[in-house]
Order: C-alpha cells, then structure tokens, then sequence
DNA sequence: CGAGGTTGGTTCGTAATGCAAATCATCATC
DNA sequence: GATGATGATTTGCATTACGAACCAACCTCG
C-alpha cells in the first residue's frame, strides 16, 4: 500500500500520530529547562485557571486517582502546589499552585506555545485556524482533557 | 478570565496540545486491549517496515539508548521481537518483530487508524487532507519520528 | 438518630519508563 | 597491534502508572 513517498504523501491519522509526538517532544524540552517533568508541567498548566479536585484531575488526565496522588504528592514537595481542603466538603482537596509553582507554569505554558507557534511559522494564519476549527470539532465529540467553565470550581 | 466559549475558540497551539492527548488516550487505549503498553506498541508499529538498530531506534524515539535497551528487554520477554546480530557489524543488534510481533503490530497499527479515522469521521474527506498538508509541513521542518526510505537498513 | 452505602483520597505493592554514568565488545585507523 | 571511536548493556535511581485495599466524610433512608 505505500511507496516510497515519505513525508510528503502522509495519511490524515499518521500525521495526527507524528504531531502529537512532535507535541510530547515540545513538552518535553520545555519541561526539561525547568527542571521539572512533562508530566508536573502539564498539571501545573491545567491548575493556572483555578484550583482542582484530586478526582476531577484525575478525569482530566485519564488516570487513577492513586496516580494523581502521586503525581501531586512529587508537585508538593517541590512546593510547586498545596492541598487545600475544600470547606463544602471535606473529604476534597482542592490542588491550587504556589506563587512559585503559578510562575513555573505561566513561563512553562509561554515557552510551549512560542515553540509550537515557531514551528507552524510557516503556516498562514488562515491555514492555521482551519486546522484549529478541524481539531476542535474532533475534540467536541470526545471531550479530551478539556476543562469547561461548569466544571470550574463554584463560589456559591 | 474567558468567558463561556468552551472548545469553539480555542488557539492552534492549544488546539495541537490536546489534539495530542487525544491521539496519546487512542494509543493508550489500544495498548490495553492488546495486553501491551503505548511504549511496546510504539516499537513494534516502528518495526513493521522492517528491522531496526538500536541507536536508530533512540534518535527515532529520542530516548537515551539505555532506555531502548529497557524496552526492547521487555518486549523480547514477551516474544514479540528478537534481537538479531548484523553480519557486516557485530556490535549492532537488529530488533526484528517476531510471527507474534507482527500479528500485534498489524493488528494494533490498525486498530489506532481505525479508531482516528472514527473519531475524525465529522471531517470531510477535503478536511482532513488540508489538516494532513499542514501537519507534514510543519513536521518536515522539523523531522521527527519520521523513518525515510534513506534511513532503512540498505542491503548493499 | 444511626446503619449502610457511596464518594474523595490515600496507601501499598508492583511493573514500566527514563536518565546518566560506567562498562564491555567490536570496529576502524594508523 | 595499540588507540580511539562506536553500538549496546549494566547499574542505580527517580518518576509514572495501575489496581486493590483502606480510611474518612458524605448521603440516604428507616
């Protein structure tokens, strides 16, 4: 079925597969200079909106919940995050960033879209909200790590 | 800070980073049908073409050689590959997938199409090669993960 | 109220992943 | 044949992830 036409002839799910490890490799550098992992940056990233449960993490993840326990308990001690206990409920702990751990990620965050918008430079940004609009469409219909302002944390 | 425009505005950065997770989540779950892990399945869909070497194999993955060893080892254990010695250089082991290994390869390799596509099935045909050119072009900036024909093992 | 079930988080044990430094064996060259 | 470069492994360590068992706080219902 395929010749030797490299990148240049590539199937719409091959380059899915390539750009998200393009992605993980994006991650992974930027997480590196902060010496920390991909893994506690992407938490961090998700936390710069706001606090979040153990167990909502762990749905916006797709992990147990043990493995966020761990994941938060690695963050903590670095003192990049705290628990704070939720007064409605006092079984949960609210994960909420550090003044240390909001710096972290905010620089974190930056450094991954400046280098992810430097290597699509090359595309126009027609092209590049095309290709936005596609995935977001492909995203809505199987709601992946997407944190939507209902699940935000209430103050009522 | 937004306000209630969930997924339908969304930059491109931030449209490839889930997009990422999404395609992670698809090999995840494949793995786990297949009683293999996203790593292993990684491998062997890299092995299809035919065998690899080692370093090779750690500049694909970008991963520290030893790591590749790690790997490898486990997949061995399960009779998925073998490591095969290269006539012309005996320090170098080509990993060549084994009857099993290709079946699970196969198998797996389209099982992770098969789902995308699902997943995609939304995009027309237009869509999804527009998304398709877009993504090779940023990727040929940057080769990654990508297996030319120049880098196969040459039989001359 | 209080027993019983549910839910939020943690603990424990285990396996896989990944790095870095040190090591071994084979090439390659002079 | 000594020397150095290269391919791969070993060792030790931290992280990541799962699953099952567990505890504590919530909720419901009699």
């Amino acid at each position: 079925m395929t010749t030797t036409e490299a990148t240049t002839e590539l199937g719409f799910t091959a380059a899915l597969v390539r750009m998200s490890h393009l992605v993980q490799h994006v991650f992974a550098d930027v997480s590196h200079d902060h010496e920390v992992t991909p893994q506690q940056v992407q938490l961090l990233c998700m936390l710069i909106d706001g606090p979040i449960g153990m167990t909502e993490l762990s749905q916006l993840f797709h992990l147990e919940k043990s493995s966020i326990t761990g994941l938060v308990d690695r963050v903590e001690r670095r003192g990049l995050v705290t628990r704070v206990r939720d007064g409605r409920d006092r079984r949960v702990y609210q994960i909420a960033l550090t003044g240390e751990g909001t710096r972290l990620a905010v620089e974190a965050h930056e450094d991954v879209i400046r280098r992810l918008d430097a290597l699509a430079k090359d595309l126009s940004d027609a092209e590049k909200a095309r290709v936005a609009s596609a995935v977001v469409s492909v995203l809505d219909r199987h709601g992946v790590f997407t944190r939507r302002p209902g699940d935000l944390p209430r103050e009522s």
